[in-house]
DNA sequence: GTAGCACGAATAATCGATTATTTTGCCGAG
DNA sequence: CTCGGCAAAATAATCGATTATTCGTGCTAC
Protein backbone atom coordinates (compact mmCIF):
# COMPACT_ATOMS: atom_id res chain seq x y z
CA UNK A 1 0.00 0.00 0.00
CA UNK A 2 1.75 3.41 -0.96
CA UNK A 3 -0.44 5.65 1.20
CA UNK A 4 1.55 8.79 1.48
CA UNK A 5 -0.92 10.91 3.08
CA UNK A 6 0.90 13.89 3.43
CA UNK A 7 0.04 15.62 6.66
CA UNK A 8 -1.61 18.69 4.96
CA UNK A 9 -3.72 21.00 6.96
CA UNK A 10 -5.86 23.32 5.19
CA UNK A 11 -3.46 25.99 4.41
CA UNK A 12 -1.17 23.76 2.15
CA UNK A 13 1.57 23.28 4.55
CA UNK A 14 3.58 22.38 1.51
CA UNK A 15 6.50 20.04 1.98
CA UNK A 16 8.58 19.93 4.70
CA UNK A 17 10.68 17.33 6.93
CA UNK A 18 8.39 15.59 8.86
CA UNK A 19 11.65 16.03 11.83
CA UNK A 20 11.02 19.20 11.06
CA UNK A 21 7.35 19.26 11.60
CA UNK A 22 7.60 17.37 14.52
CA UNK A 23 9.88 19.24 16.14
CA UNK A 24 8.63 22.49 15.40
CA UNK A 25 5.28 21.31 17.00
CA UNK A 26 6.86 19.83 20.28
CA UNK A 27 9.07 22.92 20.59
CA UNK A 28 5.55 25.27 20.70
CA UNK A 29 4.16 22.43 23.24
CA UNK A 30 6.62 22.26 25.62
CA UNK A 31 6.61 26.20 25.57
CA UNK A 32 2.98 26.13 25.75
CA UNK A 33 3.55 24.40 28.67
CA UNK A 34 1.79 21.47 27.54
CA UNK A 35 4.48 19.07 29.31
CA UNK A 36 5.53 20.29 32.86
CA UNK A 37 9.28 20.09 33.71
CA UNK A 38 10.28 16.73 34.98
CA UNK A 39 8.01 15.16 33.01
CA UNK A 40 9.32 12.28 30.13
CA UNK A 41 8.89 12.68 26.81
CA UNK A 42 8.31 9.07 25.61
CA UNK A 43 8.84 8.73 22.07
CA UNK A 44 6.42 6.09 21.66
CA UNK A 45 3.44 7.85 23.03
CA UNK A 46 4.64 11.24 20.94
CA UNK A 47 5.24 9.26 17.58
CA UNK A 48 1.68 7.86 18.33
CA UNK A 49 0.16 10.96 18.66
CA UNK A 50 1.60 12.53 15.84
CA UNK A 51 1.11 9.81 13.04
CA UNK A 52 5.41 9.00 12.67
CA UNK A 53 7.83 6.49 13.55
CA UNK A 54 9.89 6.90 16.67
CA UNK A 55 12.53 8.09 14.48
CA UNK A 56 11.49 11.46 14.04
CA UNK A 57 10.71 11.89 17.26
CA UNK A 58 13.88 10.75 18.29
CA UNK A 59 15.30 13.29 16.18
CA UNK A 60 13.24 15.97 17.14
CA UNK A 61 13.53 15.46 20.55
CA UNK A 62 18.00 15.50 20.19
CA UNK A 63 17.90 18.51 18.49
CA UNK A 64 15.06 19.96 21.43
CA UNK A 65 18.12 18.84 23.80
CA UNK A 66 20.50 21.27 21.88
CA UNK A 67 18.32 23.80 22.25
CA UNK A 68 18.01 23.27 25.84
CA UNK A 69 14.53 23.03 25.64
CA UNK A 70 15.13 19.08 26.77
CA UNK A 71 17.03 16.52 29.21
CA UNK A 72 18.66 13.84 27.72
CA UNK A 73 18.88 11.21 30.79
CA UNK A 74 21.34 8.33 29.09
CA UNK A 75 19.50 4.82 28.58
CA UNK A 76 16.23 6.58 30.73
CA UNK A 77 15.00 9.05 27.95
CA UNK A 78 13.81 12.47 27.79
CA UNK A 79 12.10 14.89 30.15
CA UNK A 80 11.36 18.79 30.00
CA UNK A 81 14.10 20.26 32.04
CA UNK A 82 13.23 21.54 35.40
CA UNK A 83 13.91 25.64 35.99
CA UNK A 84 14.88 26.77 39.66
CA UNK A 85 14.54 30.07 40.58
CA UNK A 86 18.48 30.03 40.60
CA UNK A 87 18.93 29.15 36.81
CA UNK A 88 16.33 32.59 36.35
CA UNK A 89 18.56 34.50 37.99
CA UNK A 90 21.32 33.34 36.03
CA UNK A 91 19.35 33.57 32.53
CA UNK A 92 18.23 37.20 33.71
CA UNK A 93 21.78 37.98 34.30
CA UNK A 94 22.97 36.29 30.96
CA UNK A 95 20.31 38.53 28.86
CA UNK A 96 21.63 41.87 30.93
CA UNK A 97 25.09 41.42 30.42
CA UNK A 98 24.88 39.99 26.64
CA UNK A 99 22.40 42.51 25.11
CA UNK A 100 23.28 45.68 26.87
CA UNK A 101 26.30 45.90 24.45
CA UNK A 102 24.41 44.33 21.87
CA UNK A 103 22.11 47.06 21.82
CA UNK A 104 24.54 50.10 22.71
CA UNK A 105 26.36 48.55 19.29
CA UNK A 106 23.19 48.79 17.68
CA UNK A 107 22.01 52.19 18.40
CA UNK A 108 26.11 53.21 16.85
CA UNK A 109 25.49 50.99 13.87
CA UNK A 110 21.76 50.97 13.06
CA UNK A 111 20.72 52.44 9.53
CA UNK A 112 17.69 54.05 8.57
CA UNK A 113 16.05 50.79 7.65
CA UNK A 114 16.73 49.55 11.04
CA UNK A 115 14.91 52.59 12.87
CA UNK A 116 11.85 51.86 10.49
CA UNK A 117 11.62 48.03 11.76
CA UNK A 118 12.31 49.37 15.16
CA UNK A 119 9.04 51.91 14.70
CA UNK A 120 7.26 48.96 12.76
CA UNK A 121 8.27 46.65 15.61
CA UNK A 122 7.15 48.27 18.39
CA UNK A 123 4.01 49.39 16.42
CA UNK A 124 2.97 45.79 15.83
CA UNK A 125 3.72 45.44 19.91
CA UNK A 126 1.83 48.37 21.23
CA UNK A 127 -1.06 47.26 18.94
CA UNK A 128 -0.92 43.66 20.39
CA UNK A 129 -3.56 42.79 23.10
CA UNK A 130 -1.72 41.24 25.88
CA UNK A 131 -4.18 39.20 26.65
CA UNK A 132 -6.66 36.73 24.78
CA UNK A 133 -9.68 36.22 26.12
CA UNK A 134 -9.58 32.49 25.51
CA UNK A 135 -5.82 32.33 26.71
CA UNK A 136 -6.86 33.24 30.01
CA UNK A 137 -3.88 32.30 32.20
CA UNK A 138 -1.08 33.17 30.17
CA UNK A 139 -0.41 35.71 27.33
CA UNK A 140 -1.54 35.68 24.16
CA UNK A 141 0.98 33.64 21.99
CA UNK A 142 0.75 37.08 19.47
CA UNK A 143 2.13 39.37 22.31
CA UNK A 144 4.68 37.08 23.24
CA UNK A 145 5.94 37.05 19.26
CA UNK A 146 5.53 40.84 19.02
CA UNK A 147 7.69 41.07 22.06
CA UNK A 148 10.32 39.00 20.98
CA UNK A 149 10.14 40.78 17.78
CA UNK A 150 10.32 44.09 19.21
CA UNK A 151 13.39 42.67 21.21
CA UNK A 152 14.98 41.35 18.53
CA UNK A 153 14.69 44.35 16.06
CA UNK A 154 16.34 46.46 18.86
CA UNK A 155 19.21 44.07 18.80
CA UNK A 156 19.54 43.58 15.47
CA UNK A 157 21.29 46.76 14.46
CA UNK A 158 24.23 45.22 15.80
CA UNK A 159 24.76 43.04 12.62
CA UNK A 160 26.54 40.38 14.41
CA UNK A 161 24.97 37.00 13.67
CA UNK A 162 26.73 35.31 16.08
CA UNK A 163 25.69 37.47 19.12
CA UNK A 164 21.95 37.62 17.73
CA UNK A 165 22.08 33.66 17.91
CA UNK A 166 23.03 33.51 21.07
CA UNK A 167 20.16 35.92 21.77
CA UNK A 168 17.71 33.65 20.17
CA UNK A 169 18.80 31.24 22.22
CA UNK A 170 18.82 32.93 25.72
CA UNK A 171 15.24 34.20 24.61
CA UNK A 172 13.40 30.73 24.67
CA UNK A 173 15.00 29.60 27.55
CA UNK A 174 14.08 32.86 29.21
CA UNK A 175 10.09 32.31 28.07
CA UNK A 176 10.39 28.27 29.20
CA UNK A 177 12.21 29.11 32.57
CA UNK A 178 9.63 32.32 33.06
CA UNK A 179 6.63 29.96 32.81
CA UNK A 180 8.05 27.78 35.22
CA UNK A 181 9.13 30.26 37.76
CA UNK A 182 5.77 31.44 39.25
CA UNK A 183 6.34 34.73 37.00
CA UNK A 184 4.44 34.80 33.86
CA UNK A 185 2.83 37.96 32.95
CA UNK A 186 4.30 40.88 31.62
CA UNK A 187 4.41 43.69 34.29
CA UNK A 188 2.27 46.68 34.60
CA UNK A 189 4.70 49.38 33.24
CA UNK A 190 6.47 47.49 30.46
CA UNK A 191 4.44 49.22 27.57
CA UNK A 192 6.25 52.33 29.44
CA UNK A 193 9.75 50.24 29.08
CA UNK A 194 8.99 49.59 25.84
CA UNK A 195 8.33 52.85 24.58
CA UNK A 196 11.16 54.43 26.27
CA UNK A 197 13.63 52.02 24.80
CA UNK A 198 11.91 52.91 21.07
CA UNK A 199 12.32 56.19 21.88
CA UNK A 200 16.24 56.21 23.08
CA UNK A 201 16.80 53.86 20.26
CA UNK A 202 15.73 56.37 17.86
CA UNK A 203 16.79 59.30 19.36
CA UNK A 204 20.64 57.43 18.81
CA UNK A 205 21.04 57.72 22.76
CA UNK A 206 23.26 54.59 23.44
CA UNK A 207 23.63 55.17 27.19
CA UNK A 208 20.02 56.09 27.37
CA UNK A 209 19.02 52.98 25.44
CA UNK A 210 20.81 50.76 27.36
CA UNK A 211 19.43 52.62 30.63
CA UNK A 212 16.06 51.60 29.87
CA UNK A 213 16.83 47.70 29.12
CA UNK A 214 18.64 47.23 32.35
CA UNK A 215 16.08 49.00 33.66
CA UNK A 216 13.43 46.47 32.03
CA UNK A 217 14.84 43.25 32.43
CA UNK A 218 16.11 43.81 35.98
CA UNK A 219 12.22 45.09 36.80
CA UNK A 220 11.55 41.43 34.78
CA UNK A 221 13.61 39.69 37.46
CA UNK A 222 13.06 41.49 40.68
CA UNK A 223 9.52 40.82 39.71
CA UNK A 224 10.05 37.10 39.80
CA UNK A 225 12.47 37.27 43.29
CA UNK A 226 12.05 40.59 45.16
CA UNK A 227 15.05 39.62 47.60
CA UNK A 228 17.25 38.26 45.17
CA UNK A 229 19.92 41.06 45.51
CA UNK A 230 21.78 39.58 48.35
CA UNK A 231 24.17 37.24 47.62
CA UNK A 232 23.70 33.24 48.30
CA UNK A 233 26.02 31.78 50.26
CA UNK B 1 24.88 -16.15 23.17
CA UNK B 2 25.60 -13.31 25.57
CA UNK B 3 28.52 -11.67 23.09
CA UNK B 4 27.86 -8.05 24.40
CA UNK B 5 31.19 -8.54 26.95
CA UNK B 6 32.67 -4.98 26.68
CA UNK B 7 35.73 -5.56 28.69
CA UNK B 8 36.18 -2.25 29.12
CA UNK B 9 39.83 -0.85 30.72
CA UNK B 10 41.08 -1.29 34.11
CA UNK B 11 39.53 2.49 34.65
CA UNK B 12 36.30 0.86 34.11
CA UNK B 13 35.82 2.53 30.66
CA UNK B 14 31.84 1.90 31.24
CA UNK B 15 28.96 2.23 28.72
CA UNK B 16 28.36 4.88 26.66
CA UNK B 17 25.72 5.12 23.77
CA UNK B 18 26.93 4.00 20.67
CA UNK B 19 25.78 7.45 19.39
CA UNK B 20 27.27 9.31 21.89
CA UNK B 21 30.51 7.68 20.94
CA UNK B 22 30.20 8.46 17.59
CA UNK B 23 29.28 12.19 18.08
CA UNK B 24 32.43 12.42 19.89
CA UNK B 25 34.79 10.84 17.38
CA UNK B 26 32.99 13.00 14.93
CA UNK B 27 33.06 16.43 16.37
CA UNK B 28 37.25 16.16 16.74
CA UNK B 29 37.61 14.98 13.42
CA UNK B 30 35.60 18.42 11.99
CA UNK B 31 37.69 20.46 14.83
CA UNK B 32 40.85 18.07 13.48
CA UNK B 33 40.10 19.28 10.12
CA UNK B 34 39.31 16.09 8.71
CA UNK B 35 36.67 17.19 6.56
CA UNK B 36 37.27 20.12 4.54
CA UNK B 37 34.20 22.78 4.90
CA UNK B 38 31.65 22.23 2.17
CA UNK B 39 32.18 18.95 1.97
CA UNK B 40 29.83 16.89 2.61
CA UNK B 41 28.81 14.90 5.49
CA UNK B 42 27.69 11.47 3.78
CA UNK B 43 25.84 8.77 6.64
CA UNK B 44 26.49 5.47 4.97
CA UNK B 45 30.13 6.75 4.57
CA UNK B 46 30.47 7.27 8.47
CA UNK B 47 28.01 4.52 8.91
CA UNK B 48 30.16 1.91 7.34
CA UNK B 49 33.83 3.67 8.68
CA UNK B 50 32.44 3.06 12.22
CA UNK B 51 30.77 0.15 12.02
CA UNK B 52 27.18 1.89 13.08
CA UNK B 53 23.85 1.67 11.70
CA UNK B 54 22.34 4.66 10.01
CA UNK B 55 20.43 6.19 12.60
CA UNK B 56 23.80 6.62 15.18
CA UNK B 57 25.34 8.76 12.44
CA UNK B 58 22.09 10.83 11.85
CA UNK B 59 21.46 11.47 15.67
CA UNK B 60 25.16 12.69 16.40
CA UNK B 61 24.91 14.62 12.55
CA UNK B 62 22.24 16.83 14.39
CA UNK B 63 23.41 17.03 17.70
CA UNK B 64 26.35 18.20 15.68
CA UNK B 65 24.20 21.05 13.92
CA UNK B 66 23.04 21.97 16.96
CA UNK B 67 26.67 22.92 17.71
CA UNK B 68 26.89 24.95 14.59
CA UNK B 69 29.88 22.00 13.83
CA UNK B 70 27.75 21.03 10.87
CA UNK B 71 25.45 22.47 8.26
CA UNK B 72 22.19 20.91 6.99
CA UNK B 73 20.54 21.19 3.67
CA UNK B 74 17.09 19.66 3.81
CA UNK B 75 17.39 17.04 1.42
CA UNK B 76 20.45 16.90 0.85
CA UNK B 77 21.93 16.16 3.85
CA UNK B 78 24.94 17.40 5.85
CA UNK B 79 28.15 19.19 5.48
CA UNK B 80 31.22 20.78 6.73
CA UNK B 81 30.13 24.29 7.29
CA UNK B 82 31.99 27.41 5.55
CA UNK B 83 33.85 29.88 6.96
CA UNK B 84 34.19 33.57 5.68
CA UNK B 85 36.43 36.14 7.08
CA UNK B 86 33.20 37.97 7.89
CA UNK B 87 32.05 35.40 10.20
CA UNK B 88 35.60 35.27 11.91
CA UNK B 89 35.29 38.67 12.90
CA UNK B 90 31.63 38.30 13.97
CA UNK B 91 33.11 35.32 16.28
CA UNK B 92 35.41 37.32 17.87
CA UNK B 93 33.22 40.55 18.26
CA UNK B 94 30.61 38.65 19.85
CA UNK B 95 33.65 37.14 21.99
CA UNK B 96 34.74 40.06 23.21
CA UNK B 97 31.39 41.15 23.93
CA UNK B 98 30.55 38.40 26.06
CA UNK B 99 33.81 37.53 27.51
CA UNK B 100 35.06 40.68 28.96
CA UNK B 101 32.11 41.83 31.15
CA UNK B 102 32.21 37.70 32.09
CA UNK B 103 36.01 37.89 33.04
CA UNK B 104 35.02 41.73 35.16
CA UNK B 105 32.43 39.34 36.60
CA UNK B 106 34.85 36.46 37.69
CA UNK B 107 37.30 38.60 39.18
CA UNK B 108 35.04 40.69 41.14
CA UNK B 109 33.32 37.27 42.56
CA UNK B 110 35.76 34.38 42.29
CA UNK B 111 37.17 32.73 45.90
CA UNK B 112 40.15 31.28 46.78
CA UNK B 113 39.42 28.18 45.25
CA UNK B 114 38.62 29.74 41.74
CA UNK B 115 42.50 31.83 41.96
CA UNK B 116 43.70 28.53 42.64
CA UNK B 117 42.60 27.06 39.83
CA UNK B 118 43.46 29.69 37.44
CA UNK B 119 46.88 29.53 39.12
CA UNK B 120 46.86 25.50 38.38
CA UNK B 121 45.58 26.28 34.87
CA UNK B 122 47.91 28.79 34.22
CA UNK B 123 51.00 26.49 34.68
CA UNK B 124 49.61 23.97 32.34
CA UNK B 125 49.95 25.89 29.61
CA UNK B 126 52.56 27.76 30.26
CA UNK B 127 54.22 24.30 30.94
CA UNK B 128 52.69 22.60 27.60
CA UNK B 129 54.57 23.21 24.18
CA UNK B 130 52.31 24.69 21.66
CA UNK B 131 54.01 22.25 18.66
CA UNK B 132 54.19 18.72 18.61
CA UNK B 133 57.03 17.83 16.36
CA UNK B 134 54.75 14.64 14.87
CA UNK B 135 51.56 17.18 14.39
CA UNK B 136 54.06 19.74 12.55
CA UNK B 137 51.17 21.93 10.65
CA UNK B 138 48.81 22.82 13.62
CA UNK B 139 49.33 23.56 17.14
CA UNK B 140 48.95 20.25 19.51
CA UNK B 141 45.98 18.83 21.18
CA UNK B 142 47.40 19.43 24.18
CA UNK B 143 48.48 23.07 24.08
CA UNK B 144 44.71 23.36 22.28
CA UNK B 145 43.54 21.86 25.05
CA UNK B 146 45.44 23.46 27.87
CA UNK B 147 44.51 27.39 26.27
CA UNK B 148 41.04 26.28 26.35
CA UNK B 149 40.75 25.42 29.63
CA UNK B 150 42.70 28.62 30.90
CA UNK B 151 40.37 30.75 29.17
CA UNK B 152 37.63 29.02 30.59
CA UNK B 153 38.74 28.86 34.33
CA UNK B 154 39.23 32.37 34.13
CA UNK B 155 35.79 32.89 33.69
CA UNK B 156 34.35 30.01 35.55
CA UNK B 157 34.86 32.53 38.77
CA UNK B 158 31.55 34.63 37.39
CA UNK B 159 29.14 31.43 38.82
CA UNK B 160 26.85 31.87 35.57
CA UNK B 161 26.50 28.54 33.89
CA UNK B 162 24.04 30.44 30.88
CA UNK B 163 27.43 32.27 30.63
CA UNK B 164 29.64 30.01 30.30
CA UNK B 165 27.53 27.88 28.08
CA UNK B 166 27.92 30.62 25.49
CA UNK B 167 31.48 30.96 26.14
CA UNK B 168 31.80 27.06 25.22
CA UNK B 169 29.83 27.78 22.22
CA UNK B 170 31.13 30.20 20.78
CA UNK B 171 35.00 28.70 21.68
CA UNK B 172 34.06 25.46 20.24
CA UNK B 173 32.75 27.83 16.82
CA UNK B 174 36.09 29.98 16.89
CA UNK B 175 38.67 27.37 16.76
CA UNK B 176 36.56 25.36 13.63
CA UNK B 177 36.87 29.10 11.96
CA UNK B 178 40.09 29.72 12.84
CA UNK B 179 41.39 26.62 11.56
CA UNK B 180 39.92 27.70 8.40
CA UNK B 181 40.44 31.15 8.51
CA UNK B 182 44.25 30.93 7.32
CA UNK B 183 45.37 32.28 10.53
CA UNK B 184 46.20 29.01 12.63
CA UNK B 185 48.90 29.57 14.57
CA UNK B 186 49.33 30.90 17.92
CA UNK B 187 50.58 34.37 17.41
CA UNK B 188 54.19 35.53 19.18
CA UNK B 189 53.17 37.21 22.14
CA UNK B 190 50.48 35.05 23.39
CA UNK B 191 52.66 33.53 25.98
CA UNK B 192 53.31 37.36 27.67
CA UNK B 193 49.15 38.02 26.95
CA UNK B 194 48.45 34.76 28.83
CA UNK B 195 50.73 36.02 31.69
CA UNK B 196 49.17 39.12 32.00
CA UNK B 197 45.29 37.90 32.31
CA UNK B 198 46.32 35.52 35.26
CA UNK B 199 48.35 37.93 37.12
CA UNK B 200 45.97 41.00 36.46
CA UNK B 201 42.75 37.89 37.48
CA UNK B 202 44.57 37.39 40.71
CA UNK B 203 45.22 40.85 41.42
CA UNK B 204 41.47 40.78 41.69
CA UNK B 205 41.93 44.12 39.30
CA UNK B 206 38.81 44.10 37.04
CA UNK B 207 40.50 46.58 34.31
CA UNK B 208 43.06 45.50 33.89
CA UNK B 209 41.76 41.81 33.50
CA UNK B 210 39.80 43.03 30.92
CA UNK B 211 42.05 45.23 29.32
CA UNK B 212 44.13 42.46 28.82
CA UNK B 213 41.63 39.99 27.42
CA UNK B 214 40.43 42.77 24.95
CA UNK B 215 43.99 43.14 23.74
CA UNK B 216 44.44 39.12 23.74
CA UNK B 217 41.44 38.78 20.98
CA UNK B 218 42.14 41.98 19.53
CA UNK B 219 45.58 40.85 18.56
CA UNK B 220 44.31 37.33 17.21
CA UNK B 221 41.59 39.15 15.03
CA UNK B 222 44.00 41.34 14.00
CA UNK B 223 46.41 39.02 12.76
CA UNK B 224 43.89 37.37 10.30
CA UNK B 225 43.09 40.57 8.83
CA UNK B 226 44.88 43.30 9.51
CA UNK B 227 43.32 45.97 7.79
CA UNK B 228 39.93 45.05 9.43
CA UNK B 229 38.73 48.11 11.44
CA UNK B 230 37.16 49.86 8.72
CA UNK B 231 33.81 49.19 9.04
CA UNK B 232 32.21 47.41 6.23
CA UNK B 233 29.31 49.11 4.61
C1' DG C 1 8.75 -8.02 58.83
C1' DT C 2 12.13 -6.85 55.85
C1' DA C 3 16.00 -7.20 52.60
C1' DG C 4 17.42 -9.15 48.47
C1' DC C 5 16.86 -11.55 44.23
C1' DA C 6 14.51 -13.42 40.06
C1' DC C 7 11.42 -12.65 36.64
C1' DG C 8 8.46 -10.08 33.53
C1' DA C 9 6.80 -5.73 31.56
C1' DA C 10 7.97 -1.26 29.76
C1' DT C 11 10.80 1.62 27.31
C1' DA C 12 15.26 3.14 25.22
C1' DA C 13 18.69 2.30 21.69
C1' DT C 14 19.94 0.25 17.57
C1' DC C 15 19.40 -2.04 13.29
C1' DG C 16 18.09 -3.49 8.39
C1' DA C 17 15.07 -2.45 4.86
C1' DT C 18 11.67 0.64 2.32
C1' DT C 19 10.26 4.91 0.26
C1' DA C 20 11.09 9.56 -1.53
C1' DT C 21 14.08 12.96 -3.36
C1' DT C 22 17.97 14.60 -5.69
C1' DT C 23 21.79 14.06 -8.73
C1' DT C 24 23.98 12.04 -12.85
C1' DG C 25 24.47 10.40 -17.41
C1' DC C 26 22.60 9.88 -21.83
C1' DC C 27 20.03 10.92 -25.86
C1' DG C 28 17.59 13.60 -29.21
C1' DA C 29 15.74 18.10 -30.85
C1' DG C 30 16.86 22.45 -32.34
C1' DC D 1 27.30 22.34 -30.48
C1' DT D 2 24.13 23.44 -26.89
C1' DC D 3 19.84 22.96 -24.43
C1' DG D 4 16.26 20.25 -22.43
C1' DG D 5 14.18 16.15 -20.88
C1' DC D 6 14.15 11.23 -19.54
C1' DA D 7 15.99 7.10 -17.15
C1' DA D 8 19.14 5.15 -13.83
C1' DA D 9 21.90 5.55 -9.82
C1' DA D 10 22.91 7.63 -5.50
C1' DT D 11 21.61 9.29 -1.30
C1' DA D 12 18.32 11.26 2.16
C1' DA D 13 14.31 10.41 5.00
C1' DT D 14 11.33 7.32 7.07
C1' DC D 15 9.62 3.09 8.76
C1' DG D 16 8.91 -1.51 11.27
C1' DA D 17 11.18 -4.70 13.92
C1' DT D 18 15.07 -6.33 17.05
C1' DT D 19 18.09 -5.94 20.93
C1' DA D 20 19.47 -3.99 25.33
C1' DT D 21 18.53 -1.64 29.54
C1' DT D 22 15.79 -0.08 33.21
C1' DC D 23 11.70 -0.32 36.12
C1' DG D 24 8.22 -2.70 38.70
C1' DT D 25 6.51 -6.81 41.09
C1' DG D 26 6.27 -10.69 43.77
C1' DC D 27 8.58 -14.34 45.93
C1' DT D 28 11.98 -16.26 49.15
C1' DA D 29 15.36 -16.35 52.73
C1' DC D 30 16.55 -14.71 56.95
Amino acid sequence: MAVTQTVGGPAAAGKQMLSEQVHARLRAAILHGAHAPGDALKPQELAKEQGVSLAVVREALVRLVGEGLADRLPNRGFAVPAFSDRRWQELTEARLTVEEPMLRMSVQRGDVEWEARVRAAHHRLARTPAFAPEEGEYYSDAWAEAHRAFHRTLLEGCGNSVLLDTFDRMWTASELARRWSGHSTPHRSSADEHRRLEEAALTRDPAAAAAALVRHLSLTAAALSPESATGTS
